[in-house]
DNA sequence: TATCATGTAACCTACTGGATTACAGTATAC
DNA sequence: GTATACTGTAATCCAGTAGGTTACATGATA
């Protein structure tokens, strides 16, 4: 509970982070090669890793492939990004009135 | 097991088609009202209901914060169905070699 | 020194969510 | 039967964005 508070208020982690930091390390991999085995160009793998850009559902299916895990595991990381983006950064959302309290 | 396995194959929902049949006749309410009461217009409810759009993590927020229901549940048809879509309208996609074939 | 890898910027294209306006059809109310 | 309301749909505009290409500067390394 506490954590879940805690989670709502703490920006959520860009999935090119996981990329930067764990995977292409763990390949030992340059981002070049990384690019031409995924089928794009290399600066969408350089503005990717560096959080310039969403993982696009197919980025996840491209990563999914090459890696051999679920794509949903990364697009739900830019899911739950893209959610907390909406929630802070459109304060006209907070206007919705609930329909339970206007009943 | 078989249900992934069948579950992979089959379209997944759109979340319009859960407004439409079920949400919307539930409340007894116009789409009009709907969209005043969600701060969009006419245009967007309806569209998103006749799954002519996606339901964009803006939206989800707004369903989430109308519907008292967590906004997730929403994004998360709509990335199943983004998944999918991705797997199945993009040839090009099952030309990624994993490396784990390659090793 | 020459090559490679990387970050970044500029520019282009295609797509898409959302708004507005408009029109046609179908109700329902009077 | 006439008026009002709800709905589907089309056209148009705008802003944002994933992806591509090209180009340049830098750092590392052979």
């Amino acid at each position: 509970m506490r954590n879940n508070l805690r989670d709502r208020n703490r920006k959520p982690t860009h999935p090119g982070t996981i990329l930067r930091e764990d995977v292409l390390p763990a390949l030992n991999m340059t981002q070049v090669e990384f690019a031409e085995r995924l089928g794009v160009s290399r600066l969408t793998v350089s503005e990717l890793l560096h959080e310039k850009r969403a993982l696009s559902p197919e980025m996840a299916v491209r990563l999914g492939r090459l890696l051999s895990t679920t794509p949903d595991s990364w697009l739900a990381m830019q899911s739950t990004l893209n959610l907390w983006q909406a929630l802070h950064e459109l304060p006209e959302l907070a206007e919705i009135v609930p329909l339970r309290a206007s009943a």
